[in-house]
DNA sequence: AAATAAAATTAGGTAAGCCTAATTGTGTAT
DNA sequence: ATACACAATTAGGCTTACCTAATTTTATTT
């Protein structure tokens, strides 16, 4: 019913909503989706004629209730496969985006429902981000950036707000792990980099840049 | 590098190739692949152009050394990808096929070394069917119908020649499957039906239908 | 050898999803 | 209010993978 373009269409438009709280421009979706702003205005009158999204012509779009749906479902299968590519066939963190790019797109609910119930049902994915149940629902938690955390807080590592290999190749080299204890022993006023102490023995040095993007729940 | 398309194309070649050891017509591809003879045409002859078949106007197609071994690979997973839904999903072996005519189009070496290593290299999928290596190289077993064995002989069931799925539920519901000992009785010259005795325990009558389409190796 | 049937090809289209180049709209600076 | 910059849209094209209808080739029957 929906085709490969439309998911993907879908899924960026959820998620540049969630980022900017906001109608998606046209150039917004253009850039994420890498694809020339003309072909995006193109399909985007398509998409709406089929009511998965609503456009506001030189203003943007948003998802319908429909749209949001199917974004979800997608971004469901997406977390699934990676939880599974990480944790039964023994891929890093850091290799699993591409393939799920690419399994979050088979159609079957049954597969789905039987991964889902193989994997024990899990929360979130291995970059710490929820995964919406089948009605797309989400268990929100209440992480926030280590960078709003103060002096002496003890917390737990997440999830990250940044996605990209070389964050993620960076802690992975670093020895920290979804699910580490941080407690924060000093912040630098001057530089705002934050001296924590990793599961009570590794003390570590980490720059604003990296404390901005681990997100962390407060124990 | 190829297509959907081209993918399932070498594939339907591949298997007619295999069934009737000719050149595969174009009318032959049109009816597997459920496309208009026309369009078959067309397309192989862009194939051919791309040196994955070869292509006499008017006679047929037969694989390339190119196109054989991405044929093969594709087989490779698609029968991989059966196996983890049987053996890990929990899915029957008539609810796989479809899936894994998904599953086989999904592009990353990686990803497949790590699902055979998963599965314990198995060597072949649900059905029976072997299960060629990353080079396209099959572990041939010396299966043959079991129609063609005679009074006495003590086989094992180790594949299917049909893969309806109503003859996968027949053999489900009638408590026959992959890996029983089967004991022929009495073969009726009439019609050709078997009596069987199923793991030293229940006996059968088999049609001759059925018998053509089991095949077995003997013990 | 001629007629007929069946299979294959050619010719001319279509829809999906993209592109470039040209045009129009919107918001900001003067 | 006008000019300028940038964003968005329109117009016209392209490729892939299909289609139908018409024609040609091949195989079979008389
Ligand atoms: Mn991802
Ligand atoms: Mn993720
Ligand atoms: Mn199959
Ligand atoms: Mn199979």
């Amino acid at each position: 019913m929906t085709s490969l373009a439309e998911e993907n269409y879908l899924k960026a438009i959820y998620k540049l909503y969630e980022k900017n709280g906001a109608m998606v421009s046209t150039s917004a979706l253009a850039e994420t989706l890498q694809i020339n702003a003309a072909s995006v205005t193109d399909f985007i009158k398509k998409m709406a004629a089929k009511k998965l999204i609503s456009y506001q012509k030189s203003k943007g779009v948003s998802l319908t209730e429909q749209g949001r749906l199917i974004a979800l479902n997608i971004i469901r299968k997406h977390r699934l496969w990676e939880v599974w590519l990480v944790n039964n066939l023994g891929f890093k963190w850091d290799e699993v985006h591409e393939i799920a790019e690419q399994l979050e797109h088979v159609i079957s609910d049954e597969l789905i429902e039987n991964l889902d119930k193989h994997l024990g049902y899990p929360k979130a994915d291995p970059h710490g981000d929820l995964i919406p149940d089948a009605k797309g629902r989400f268990i929100k938690n209440s992480s926030k950036p280590l960078l709003e955390c103060t002096k002496g807080d003890k917390v737990k590592f997440t999830g990250v707000a940044e996605h990209s290999n070389s964050f993620l190749q960076y802690l992975t080299k670093s020895n920290i792990s979804l699910g580490d204890e941080i407690v924060v022993e000093v912040i630098e006023e001057y530089d705002n980099s934050f001296q924590v102490k990793i599961n009570k023995k590794e003390r570590k040095l980490l720059s604003k840049e990296v404390v901005k993007n681990l997100l962390v729940v407060v124990m």
